[in-house]
This record gives C-alpha cells, structure tokens and sequence, in this order.
RNA sequence: GCGGGCGUGGUGGAAUGGCAGACACGAUGGUCUUAGGAGCCAUUGCUUCGGCGUGCAGGUUCAAGUCCUGUCGCUCGCACCA
C-alpha cells in the first residue's frame, strides 16, 4: 500500500465505486426497521457553502451509523428550485430560470458527489420540474375542494423590490426576509390557506414532539400566539354592535374609552355626514401611508382621534367616548379595542396623552390607597370598583364576570389566535402556477387532475418592470373553463415556494410516480422523517407549514402520520471571524477550495469535530490543517500495522497489561461513539474519543511485546467506527485490511463488557472536600472496603490534622470524602 | 417588554452532582533533517508554590461548571396581539 495518504485518489475511486455498485439506493424492506433520513433541500444557487457542508456532514454521520446498525435507511436529496433569485437573474444576464436553475443543479449536484455524503440519488427531485409541481398543483385544488384555500381581498404585505406580496411569516422586522426592502401594505385579492383551522392541533401536537428542540417548539407556540379571553358586545348609542375582544375581561368596570382600527368599517359609518367625517378620514388616511414597520413598532407615538359617537359598556351601561388611533391592529381580534388605562399602559399613555380618565378597579395585596402612577397590570390583586364583584381576587373575578356576561348573553368566551392564514398568491413567473381559472359563469374553477400540471409558459419576457413576466405571455392567460368549457382566463400568480416545500419529503418516499403525490402505502412505510436535519432558521416557516400540509394530508387520508419530523437537529451557523459567512463580509471560505486541498474527509471531519452540531462554529484554517494530520497519522497507523505478521492469528488466550489497555481504550470508544452519534448527537466528542484510543494503539505499538492479532482488532474497530466521519480513507484502509465487501455495510461493532473492566482504578481522597491523595485501589472495591483502605493509609492520620471524622462517603470507583471536625 | 439559549485556559471545546480543562488548535523548548508549513519527544489555566480558579453575589449539599435564588453580560425569537 501506499505510504502517503492519497486523498483525492481514494476519494474519487470509491465514490465512483459507490455509485456503480448503488451501494446506497434503497428500498422498501420489511425484514430491517426502516429510517427515514432527512437533510433540509437545499436552493440551487449554484454554489454549495459551509452550512450545506455541516448541514450534510451531519446527516451523513446518522445515515451511514444506522446502515450499519441494520437500519433500512433512506436517505435523499433534491432540490428547493422555485424562487426568486433565478428570475432575478433572468432579468439581469437575460438567461431563462429553468436552464439557469438546472446548470445551478448539475453544479451543486457535482459538488455533494466530492463530499461522499450517502444519497440515494435515484429519488433526486426537483420541485421546479412539471413531473413534481403537477402534485404541489393538486394539492392546491385539493385544499380548494376542502375550503382550505380560498382567495380574499386583504391589507397585505407587499415588498416593492421583489414586486410581490409577502407572507406574514417571510416579513422580519417589517422588513422582506429575501431582500430586506421595507415592506409596504397594500389591498390586493389574494390567494390563502386556512392554516388557522389547524392553530390548535399544531400548537396541541407540539407536546407529541419530545425529539425537537424546546426553542424551537417555543418559537411555534409564541407565533400561533394563542390567548383565551371574552369576545364582549358592546353597542354604538345608535345600536351598532361593536364587539371588543379581552383578555382582561376583569377590567370592564375600568372602561373609560373605546378604541378602533382606523380600517374599522364602523369608523366610516358613524362619521358619515358628520363635522368629523374630514379630520378623521384625513387621520385614516395618514396611518394606512405609514410603512408596515413604522405602524407595528412599539416606539410609534400612539396618536389618536375621537370620532364623535359614544359606546355603551354592556355590564355597566357607561356611556364611552369612541376614539380611532394608530395602534390598534385591525387583523387582530375584532379591531376595536376597550380602553383600560388603569391596568394596560398602551391605555394609560394614550389616556394621559388626549385625557380619559383613568380607573383603578384591581388593587394590590397590600394597597396604601395612592393614585396609579403607571397601569397596573399585575394580576396578584382585588377588584375595588367593580360593584358586587369587590373583593375577588382577579382569577376569582375573571371566572365570575365571565360567567356572568354569557349568562346575560353580552359576551362569550373566545380563544383568538395570532396565527394569521397564509398567503400563498405571489407576482412571479418562477413557482407552481395556480391551477385555477376564473369562467364567467362557474367562477374560480379548479383545473381537474387529468388537465395537471398548469405548465409555466416559455414565451415570456424578462424585464425589470416589476410586472409578473407571466403576464408577458401571449398563449396563457386564455383557456377553457373546465366545468361549461367557456371561454375562462388563468390565475396568473404562482404559489409561494415553501408551498413546495411542504410536502418534498412525502415525495421521497415514493419519487417519480406519475400516477399520484405519493404512494399510501410507501408513505406510511418510510414516514414520519426519523431524523430531520436543518438550520433554526426555518423553525417557523417551513417547520410549521410542513406539519399543517401533513395534518392536512392525514385528514385527506393520504397518509397515517400527523407530524412530519419525529426528530428535529438544528444545527448552528458556520462563522468566520465572528460573523456568518456571507459576499458582502468578504469572509467566506469556499467548501470547493478546502475539499480540493485537503479532501471530503478533512473538511468533513473539521466541521464535525470543532462544535457540537447545535451549536454556532468558527470556521478556524488551522484547525482543518489538524484535522488533516489526524488522518495522515490515521494512516500512518495502519501502513505500520499491515506490515506486521500474525495479523489473522486469534486473540491471546491471557491478555498482558499492554494489552488490557487498548483493548480497554478501542472498546471503550466503540461504546462512546455509539452513545454519542445514537444518544447525544455529539460528534466532536465521538471524534475524540476515536483520536484517544488511535493514541492509545500508537502506544501500544511502543509497547514491550504489542500482539498482531490485537492489532488487527484494534485496526478494524477503529475503521468502523471513523467510517461514518470520513468514509473515503476508511473503505480504502478496510479493502487493504483484506475485506472485499464495503466497511460502509459491515456490522457496527460490539464492544466487549469484559474489555472495558479494570483491575485497579485510582480513587481519590478528600478531606472536608478538598483533595489530599490518589490511590490505587482494586477495581471492584466496596464501600466499606475503600473506607478500610483509606484508614489503612500511613499518611491517614497527617490527613485528619488531629481531627476525628464525623462521617466518611465513599463513592466506588471514584473517591472518598472524609469529613472532619 | 415577553420568551428561549449561552457565559469554562491564548482559541475551539470536554466534564450521569464526585479528580475542572478530555480531545484538538495555537504557543514554547528539544530531536531528526540539506531543508521543514512533515514526523517524533516534552511543556503549556493562574500562582508569591500556601493555594486560587468555570461572568458576579448568595443558597442547598459530605461534595456544585452542573441544582436553587438574585444579578450582570452576550445572543436568538416574538413584540402596540388588547
């Protein structure tokens, strides 16, 4: 063999080996437990960087531990092809999105080749191929035929710069999550799922998660934002309802205004005709020109306008001044707000501000009987001015009223979430058609199965209009209507890509049939995903669109499971100098240049080996320079370990001191790094505890009398178990060890109880905590006996310094803690 | 403001409540060498050599990086949600 590690040379040949003999193609097989492996799809950029590189190096480690585990693994890859940077550069170099996006695809395909991570390229998908958006086109139809889509004219987030509206969830900050261009509002019809039908089961469902991360269960849980109050009715003096919703219901008696959004209908209504009717539609009109991040930051001065027309309180039948401002949001609750400035200090500030007065109805524990100075809004207090209900507690109250207003049928109580439904319509070319047609006379039509997929037209012009370049085509727009077959035109929006990626790993499952979305049967075989593997920046969006597709799926009885992923990984970001990678930081190490320099196996290794895959990782030159000294002196090791004779003879009958310690450090690593990739997820310490027992052989080879066979154990452990970390050097180190069949489906090794067994272990004494000795003690000693042993001690008496124990704790195996006095 | 997470050597990071700093990177010295950005050997938390050390202050415990309370700092998510 060779004496120098030849990385790029093993690399290529065993992948291109791999790939002939389909070392990882899978299929359903009901003789091994099956495991559903899944990485997050990347977006074809073009380009793979660090976070793919840790994202599949990851995912990797899992899939070739479990195949050697006996799993049926499967483990595919495709590709999140829809989207905007492909039409940006339509635009921009006047090249078409689809050759754009399957060059970007054959780039980075090639690129996940070098790596050598385990795919099972024969379910490679794509979402922006008509063989797959034909089914994202069905599901759209099926949730239309369901009520589950449906198109409402509606406030939405529009982004000026990418020239289409934006989910709630794609705004950050009132900003676009894609460019950052500050989004604007506007009234357009739209196209929405009704992801709140499901707010509860998905917020429920999260306690049936115990393999994903709390944060991120914790993020879902605040974005659906679920609060219980009362819905009360209160009545305008001329007898319109207005309905507020609380959930301080307690403070009605605090009541002293009456707030509503300036889109409120009522507002328009209760001015008309009257002296008010201009300042306030002038008000109106200046609040809906603010930008969505200046009308939803808490630092906006509230402002408001009393509209002339007065509110009854319906427990206490005050009559209250109806006012309009800037803060009160129109999409949430019912958009009218009961204004308490005792006890909310939004409230309290706008009252001081325009002068409503200010109520206190809930006192504190121990009340001195002093003004409020700010709103008091704890709810450890008594009522006071709340009539019959004075002196309840406030949990006492919040019972009591409530029940009071459904008896008297001015309130109920409701349960208002934050969670809005999703707006899937989008002004782009680049996405799954809507499969719609609107027809004169049947309405908004849904293009039946046989008609599927709605094929994007080719004859469309690129330019930077802002225009959907859709509508640039002269063959699209018109059609037949499905139903009557009268003239009808097209949808012309595209669906939002992440509708895409709802349902992408159902698809694996069962790729490429052209018959249906997936198969039953192979669905409920592979899924859930065992393990899903992404970046926490999609622990809202895609997580949660994910599992309301696959709630969806499993009402429609397309499948058995309810929730997607049964594990959730995520992992951390890939820093360099401090800060994410990125062009315009200038700091960007390219994976390309380190796997040409120093192979698949190093980097993979490096990215595994510098932090816990949860946690942030900085990118560190010279620490990949070590990391590949590790393999090389990996190498190393086995090129002296093959020269030797006797490597086939058996395992001595005794073993020698030598021996017992690095059978002891092999055996011992084999059960770590099982516990650490199976149990804890932790891969650097599985790396190390690999590097201290290669240190371990390395002595042992220095050692008086260092047994072939042992060796030869020692070497093929220590293959098995760096396998999945870096599967080139080993398949090739495993095929000089004489094996003809790939390590990569050879048994994951057993360790031997027997082997890990000391004969002596050091202890530790402490006196009072602090440590005085270490002792050698045999092994198996009990507690009495360390005692003993300790007391034994010539130097016993020095450490008691003439004081007498009260009491001695010994812990087997670890210490002995004399406390004195 | 609300809700998560995290604070350990020069660096990345280890430590079922039981020897803090495993394993590496870096650094220093040595060795081999025509050469060394290779290999090998040694040292590497601080220290006045008594000890002291896991952001800070308390607490629980025979024993705390780990559990509890408070506090400071960093970080992420949500945020005028009534």
């Amino acid at each position: 063999m060779d004496k120098k590690y030849d990385f790029s040379a093993i690399e290529r040949k065993w992948q291109q080996d791999w790939e002939k003999r389909g070392l990882h193609k899978v299929v359903r097989d009901d003789s091994r437990e099956k495991f559903y492996l899944l990485e997050m799809f990347p977006y074809p950029s073009g380009k793979l960087h660090m976070g793919h590189v840790r994202n599949y190096s990851i995912g990797d480690v899992m899939g070739r531990y479990y195949t050697m585990q006996g799993k049926n693994v499967l483990h595919p890859m495709g590709w999140d092809a829809f989207g905007l940077p492909a039409e940006n550069a339509a635009i921009k170099h006047g090249v078409h999105p689809d050759p754009w996006t399957r060059e970007n695809i054959a780039n980075m395909r090639e690129q996940l080749k070098t790596m050598g991570i385990s795919y099972d390229w024969d379910r490679e998908e794509g979402t922006c191929l008509p063989e797959y958006y034909k089914w994202t086109q069905w599901i759209f139809t099926k949730f239309f035929e369901r009520g589950l889509a449906y198109k409402k004219k509606a406030a939405v987030n529009w982004c000026p710069s990418c020239a289409t509206v934006l989910a709630n969830e794609q705004v950050i900050d009132g900003h676009c999550e894609r460019c950052d261009s500050v989004v604007e509002k506007k009234d357009l019809e739209q196209w929405f799922f009704r992801i709140t039908d499901y707010a509860q089961r998905l917020l429920d469902d999260l306690d049936k998660l115990p393999g994903w991360p709390d944060k991120v269960k914790t993020m879902q849980e605040n974005w659906i934002g679920r609060s219980e109050g009362v819905q009360l009715e209160f009545h305008t003096e001329a007898g319109d309802p207005v309905p507020v919703f609380t959930t301080r219901h307690d403070t009605v008696y605090g009541v002293t205004y009456m707030v509503l959004a300036p889109e409120h209908p009522l507002v328009a209504k209760l001015t008309a005709g009257t002296a008010y009717e201009q300042p306030v539609q002038e008000f109106v009109r200046r609040v809906s020109k603010l930008s969505f991040i200046d009308r939803t930051s808490s630092d906006l001065e509230k402002e408001g306008m009393f509209i002339g027309a007065y509110a009854i309180n319906p427990v206490t039948q005050e009559r209250v001044p109806i006012w309009i401002t800037n803060y009160v949001i129109y999409e949430y609750g019912t958009g009218a707000v009961m204004g308490v400035p005792g006890h909310d200090q939004r409230d309290f500030d706008f009252a001081k501000k325009y002068g409503h007065a200010i109520r206190r109805v809930v006192a504190p524990p121990q009340w001195d009987g002093s003004e409020l100075q700010e709103a008091y809004e704890s709810y450890d207090g008594i009522m006071v001015n709340c009539g019959k209900y004075d002196g309840l507690t406030v949990p006492e109250a919040k019972k009591q009223m409530a029940d009071d207003m459904e008896a008297a049928g001015i309130g109920k109580r409701v349960v208002n979430y934050r969670l809005r439904d999703w707006l899937i319509s989008r002004q782009r070319y680049w996405g799954a058609p809507i499969p719609i047609v609107y027809c004169e006379k049947c309405g908004a039509v849904a293009v039946p199965e046989d008609q599927l997929p709605v094929l994007l037209p080719t004859d469309v012009e690129f330019k930077p209009t802002g225009e959907s370049p859709l509508k640039t085509s002269p063959t699209f727009r018109d059609t037949t209507c499905p139903v009557c077959g009268g003239p009808a035109v097209r949808e012309m929006d595209t669906m939002d890509t992440f509708v895409c990626s709802s349902w992408y790993f159902l698809r694996f499952t069962d790729a490429h049939d052209p018959k249906e979305a997936f198969n039953r049967e192979l669905a409920d075989y592979w899924m859930p995903v065992d393990q899903y593997i992404g970046g926490v920046e999609h622990a809202i969006l895609h997580l949660m669109y994910a599992r309301f597709f696959t709630k969806v799926f499993h009402d429609m009885g397309l499948c058995e499971t309810e929730e997607p992923f049964t594990n959730l990984l995520t992992q951390g970001m890939v820093l360099k100098d401090g800060s994410k990678m990125s062009k315009t930081k200038g700091n960007v190490v390219s994976p390309e240049v380190i796997i040409n320099r120093f192979g698949a196996d190093t980097a993979r290794l490096f990215i595994l080996f510098a932090a816990p895959p949860e946690r942030d990782l900085e990118w560190n030159d010279t620490a990949v320079e070590g990391c590949s000294r590790f393999l090389s002196r990996f190498w190393r090791l086995y090129v002296n370990i093959l020269e030797r004779e006797g490597l086939d003879a058996p395992l001595p009958a005794t073993f020698t001191e030598a021996d017992k310690a690095v059978r002891r450090a092999v055996h011992g690593a084999t059960k770590k790094v099982g516990e650490d990739i199976a149990v804890r997820c932790q891969f650097n310490t599985a790396i190390s505890a690999i590097m201290e027992a290669v240190n371990a052989v390395y002595d042992y080879l220095d050692s008086e009398a260092p047994n072939a066979a042992i060796l030869h154990e020692s070497a093929e452990y220590l293959l098995q178990l760096l396998a999945p970390f870096a599967p080139h050097i080993t398949e090739e180190l495993w095929h000089e060890m004489g094996h003809t069949e790939s390590i990569h489906i050879s048994h994951w090794p057993a360790y031997e109880e027997a082997a890990l067994a000391q004969d002596s272990v050091e202890i530790v004494v402490q006196v009072n905590g602090k440590i005085r000795a270490r002792l050698q003690v045999p092994a198996n000693s009990s507690q009495e006996e360390l005692a003993e042993i300790v007391r034994s001690q010539p130097q016993y008496a020095e450490w008691l310094a003439g004081k007498t124990v009260t009491k001695t704790i010994a812990i087997p195996g670890k210490l002995v803690n004399l406390v004195v006095k």
